[in-house]
RNA sequence: GCCCAGGUGGUGAAAUCGGUAAACACAGGGGACUUAAAAUCCCCCGGGGAAACCCUUGCGGGUUCGAGUCCCGCCCUGGGCACCA
């Protein structure tokens, strides 16, 4: 057998085979347990796959084999999120039509996947954009519009202006396209929404039945944005006249505020309706109005990210109206503001500038009265504003000592008796906008007739088929490319059977990747998504793995999906992803230059990105380096191509596991690839020394070996064991390398001294093969032939544990006097702490150590630790 | 500003329940083999000190027989959110 790790000669090889023998098809056995392990749903480039992406796959891949070596049917799929805007904005790029273009794509990755050799099965492969799957896309779109949690509405949406489409707001980050980077605009368009906002307290809830990374779980909660407070009308009682004299108002007019601060209601000093309330026309004084409307196009002007810019002055105007504020008797001033969001609660606000910062800066601005009505004590003058919310209440008079909680609760009610409002929950999270003004997206399955309205598409006419077309581009009015295709369009009702058009609008991409994990299961069911009986047993994913990016994206629509589901009776379960793990990143050094003269950087902006190829050209002092993420755009990349044929599948494999943990980001080295290839050419060598006295029956032998090098080599044998099923348990694959590599360092040492019988060596190289499986399985199949054995490690049980054999025959007694470590002492386990005290206070050095003292207590930590307490 | 995750040798990191800090590697130094180099193997490798010992897990306090680990206050790095009333 090979004495070290040569890749070319046998990997390639391994990869064939494994595919001959169709070794990774889910096979369920009733009478064994599951395991889904899932990676995120990826959508193929073009760049392809980096070593990068790999550190997604690996980690998932080794789950999957142990499990599967553990005796668990495994079920670890993977298919492609082919609908969308990434793949489609591709296909412009190169004037391609995206169908054939996402296929090959898929192709690539798959090719790079295999190269690897990740364990996928692909008889299972799916792909969102074949009408065989999105056909159930828009079933389930139909179930949300039975369910009413689909509709129709106008909104100001999120427009990206390069994508030419709207976006939802979960696409929007720090008020760019998440996709391109362009600012987005503002666009009242009729769009489709998903009422997700009906399940927020489900969605915010749930988050404690899964083991999810907590800042995942944080970002969702913050998304989700759940605040409890009051909400109740104000009446609009006086207007002023342009002579400046004020005037009551006979009329009804009134207007609704949110608050979560109803015990400082007794300091609202004014009001402000957002800039777009409906009532803003109806009260402001006419010679007031040309002011209100220019906050007003100012505000609609700004792109969203006007709005984030940093130091952005709070702007409004005097309305000329009068509220009534009806907890203190007083007539306030109605402002419209910028800073009152539209979307946000009722888009009205009581203003309490003592004790809200934002009401503060707006005070002060425009010189309004800033009354201070609580505080953290009686009698406290905290700095203004004073916005903590443990307090106590300084008026009025019969309020005074009151705790804010508390006075709370008691306004609540006098709200609700006085008939004015009461409590209310608010949400940030606003419903989930679907619709896309693209070409390539499942066709939204709802036809327009003039008579009979909406009409859901009937469920026997699925698929709404995406006609072929040659020109797809977006047309940036607002309406999709398909409603320029008569064909596609004119339909007849289904109810009235007169002339209709067909909704026009597709899906979103994100629509395709909420129920992916459930097709899966079950992915070539034609008569419907997928078969209760196999999802149940499937679902839900053991172990979900992706990048922390999708954090409120995806997995947060796929939650949705999935209750929805629930409530529909197709799924048992609330929650789709039991576990949910974020890998690290992959970094590679980057290029960039020193600006030149005339050039100017943008804020956080070290430089300029520059080509590998021309930072070797420039002289070193103009060029540095950075540590980034591998993409295809920083110029960085290696792929695994490069890699596999440089170092070797298992080397690659290896790297990437044991450089740091799972979670966190590595940079790339070749240096410690170099490490990887050696301690694989380690294990080749001893296991190549070690197979000419293999014993395939020491099982049967390995009782009678009990020398105590036997003994000493069985006990790093089952602790190796442990601690690598252990590690991969907890996902830490790079211990769990360290491990494998301690036991080859102590089995070559085992092995050169040669005290050690040929069962208890055999039972050692055996166990190594097939510890190192999940991690390095060409090699491990290939040293698996070398020794005689059929078929392939991963058919093979995991080795087991001995509890026997871990028991140790002496144990290290760590000595200390006071705290600091003076000795160690070896004894048996077990040994008696009145034993260990004395030898341990015979000992020289404790005596040395104790000089002078007196000894006032011992403490013992069984066959762990001694600690001599002296003064 | 708010929330989350981190900060340990020259480097990546380990220490899972409060019990010998630095496992396992990378780089470096020395040696063996070799005509030579590469590869491989062996030894050394946190700082100070001749040694006994002393110091060392971002900083400052605290709890404890004992703290990298727990508590309080700060500093720094990375990520997320950001006028959400």
């Amino acid at each position: 057998m090979l004495s070290r790790y040569e890749p070319d000669r046998f990997e390639a090889e391994w990869r064939r085979r494994w595919q001959e023998a169709d070794l990774f098809r889910t096979v369920e056995e009733p009478s064994r347990p599951k395991f889904y392990a899932l990676d995120f749903f990826p959508y193929p480039s073009g760049a392809g796959l980096s070593v990068g992406h790999l550190r997604n796959y690996i980690p998932t891949d080794v789950l999957a084999r142990a499990k599967r070596m553990q005796g668990f049917n495994v079920l670890h799929p993977m298919g492609w999120d082919a609908f969308g805007l990434p793949a489609e904005n591709e296909a412009i790029a190169k004037g391609r039509h995206p169908a054939p273009m996402v296929r090959e794509y898929a192709a690539t990755y798959k090719r790079q996947q295999n190269l690897v050799g990740i364990s996928y099965d692909w008889s299972r492969e799916i792909n969102s954009s074949d009408p065989s799957y999105y056909k159930w896309t828009q079933y389930i779109f139909l179930i949300l519009y039975k369910r009413g949690l689909a509709y129709r509405g106008e909104y100001a949406a999120n427009w990206c202006p390069q994508c030419l489409t709207v976006l939802a707001n979960e696409e929007v980050e720090g008020g760019l396209c998440w996709r391109c980077g362009t600012p987005v605009v503002k666009k009242a368009l009729p769009q489709w929404f998903f009422k997700i906002t009906d399940y927020a307290d489900r969605l915010l809830d749930d988050l404690e039945l899964i083991d999810w990374p907590e800042g995942i779980k944080m970002m969702q909660r913050n998304w989700i944005g759940r605040s409890v407070g009051a909400e109740f009308d104000w009446a609009v009682v006086a207007q002023e006249q342009s002579n400046g004299d004020v005037r009551s108002l006979a009329g009804d007019l009134k207007f609704r505020v949110f608050t979560t601060r109803i015990d400082t209601v007794f300091g609202a000093t004014f009001c402000v309706l957002a800039p777009e309330h409906p009532l803003v026309e109806a009260i402001t004084a006419p010679h007031r109005l040309e002011e209100v409307r220019a906050v007003r196009e100012r505000a609609e002007r700004a792109s969203e990210q006007d709005r984030l810019a940093e130091g952005r002055e709070k702007v409004g105007a005097f309305t000329g109206a009068y509220a009534l504020n009806e907890f203190t008797g007083e007539q306030v001033p109605i402002f419209v503001a910028d800073y009152v969001l539209m979307g946000y609660g009722t888009g009205a606000i009581m203003a309490v500038p003592a004790h809200d910062e934002r009401d503060f800066e707006f005070a002060q601005k425009y010189g309004l009265e800033i009354r201070r009505v609580v505080g953290s004590a009686v009698g406290a003058e905290d700095e203004l504003p004073y916005v903590a919310s443990e307090g106590v209440m300084l008026a009025p008079e019969d309020w005074v000592g009151v705790p804010c909680e508390e006075a709370k609760e008691r306004l609540y009610q006098i709200l609700e008796e006085r008939g004015l409002g009461g409590r209310k929950v608010n949400y940030r999270l606003r419903d989930w906008l679907i619709s896309r003004q693209r070409y390539w997206g499942a066709p939204i399955p709802i036809v327009h007739c003039e008579k009979c309205g909406m009409v859901p598409v009937p469920e026997e006419d699925l698929p709404v088929l995406l006609p072929e077309v040659d020109r797809y581009q977006p047309t940036g009015t607002g309406e999709s490319p398909l409603a320029a295709i008569p064909e596609f369009v004119n339909t007849n009702c289904q109810q009235c059977g007169g002339p209709a058009r067909r909704e026009t609008d597709t899906m979103g991409g994100f629509a395709c990747s909420s129920w992916y994990f459930l097709r899966f299961c079950d992915p070539h069911n034609d008569r419907e998504p997928f078969s209760k009986e196999k999802v149940e047993y499937w679902m839900p994913v053991d172990c979900y793995v992706g990048g922390a990016e999708h954090a409120v994206m995806h997995l947060l629509y796929a939650r949705f999906w999935t209750k929805v589901l629930h409530d529909e009776g197709l799924v048992s379960f609330v929650e789709p992803f039991s576990v949910l793990r974020n890998q690290g990143m992959v970094l590679a050094p980057t290029p960039y230059r020193k600006p030149r003269e005339g050039e100017v950087l943008r804020v956080g902006e070290e430089g300029i990105l520059i080509s590998r190829e021309e930072a070797e050209e420039l002289p070193p002092d103009q060029v540095f380096y950075k540590w980034e993420k591998m993409s295809k755009s920083k110029g960085n990349v290696v792929t695994p191509d490069e890699a596999v044929e440089k170092y070797g599948a298992d080397a690659l494999r290896v790297y990437e596991l044991f450089e740091a943990p799972f979670e966190q980001a590595i940079q790339w080295s070749e240096e410690r690839v170099q490490g990887a290839i050696r301690f694989l050419h380690r294990v080749f060598r001893v296991l190549a020394e070690i197979q000419p006295r293999y014993r395939p029956n020491w099982r049967d032998e390995i009782g009678a070996a009990d020398s105590s090098a036997d003994r000493d080599l069985r006990r790093a044998t089952h602790a190796a064991i442990a601690k690598v099923r252990e590690d991969i348990d907890r996902f830490a694959f790079n211990t769990a390398i360290a491990a494998l590599m301690e036991f080859t360092n102590t089995l070559t040492e085992a092995t050169a001294k040669g005290e050690v019988s040929e069962a208890t060596l055999s039972e050692a190289a055996e166990t190594l093969i097939l510890l190192l499986s999940p991690f390095a399985p060409h090699s491990a199949d290939e040293v698996w032939q070398a020794y005689g054995k059929e078929g392939f490690t991963l058919e093979q049980p995991f080795p087991e544990v001995e509890e026997s054999c871990l028991e140790a025959e002496s144990v290290t007694i760590v000595v200390q006097v006071n705290g600091k470590v003076r000795d160690s002492l070896v004894v048996k386990p077990g040994t008696a702490q009145s034993e260990l005290e004395s030898l341990a206070l015979s000992s020289e050095k404790v005596k040395r150590a104790l000089d002078g003292k007196q000894v006032v207590r011992v403490v013992v930590v069984p066959d762990k630790l001694l600690n001599v307490v002296a003064k």
